[in-house]
DNA sequence: GCCAACGTTGGC
DNA sequence: GCCAACGTTGGC
């Protein structure tokens, strides 16, 4: 079972919206970046639990827990696709965390318990990215 | 709006 | 295959 950090900016979904789809189930398409396309396509499998990532807004951070739902599928918004290209996955919302547990906060432990995640690695650009059971269960404990 | 950092593109 | 130019991401 592995576990995920999946960015989105707000102002254009975030989870108001998921809050708001039926089912709180929506389809996470429109991923192109290839080594992301790759995690969606190989890695993600249904069951998969996702942190929900506010970005590029007033208070960076995480705002909610979602579950996979459907694993990796062609994207249907790949117009070009005589061979798919992009990938899709089916994510829902399990649940909004209590508060939101800001990049700012994630950062104060990226020396210690959360040295290797990658959202805080320098550069990082993946929307997409893993997280260790270990970082999961860290970062849920400090809801 | 700025800018650092990275991915992609395309000429050679 | 190299690498400069360009586009995008995303925090600030």
């Amino acid at each position: 079972m592995n576990h995920w950090l999946m960015k989105t900016e707000p102002s254009t979904f975030g989870i108001d919206d998921l809050e708001r789809a039926p089912k709180r189930t929506t389809m996470w398409d429109g991923v192109r970046n290839y080594q992301a396309r790759n995690l969606l396509r190989d890695d993600f499998a249904k069951g998969d639990r996702a942190f929900l990532y506010h970005s590029s807004c007033a208070v960076p951070g995480i705002v909610g827990v979602m579950r996979v739902v459907r694993a990796g599928y062609p994207d249907p918004t790949d117009r070009e696709s005589a061979r798919p290209t992009w990938y899709a996955v089916d994510v829902q919302l399990e649940r909004r965390l209590s508060r939101v547990i800001t990049l700012e906060e994630l950062r104060a432990h990226a020396t210690r318990c959360l040295a290797k995640l990658v959202l805080l690695q320098r550069g990082n650009r993946l929307s997409v990215m893993p997280v260790s059971a270990a970082h999961f269960e860290f970062i849920l404990s400090l809801e």
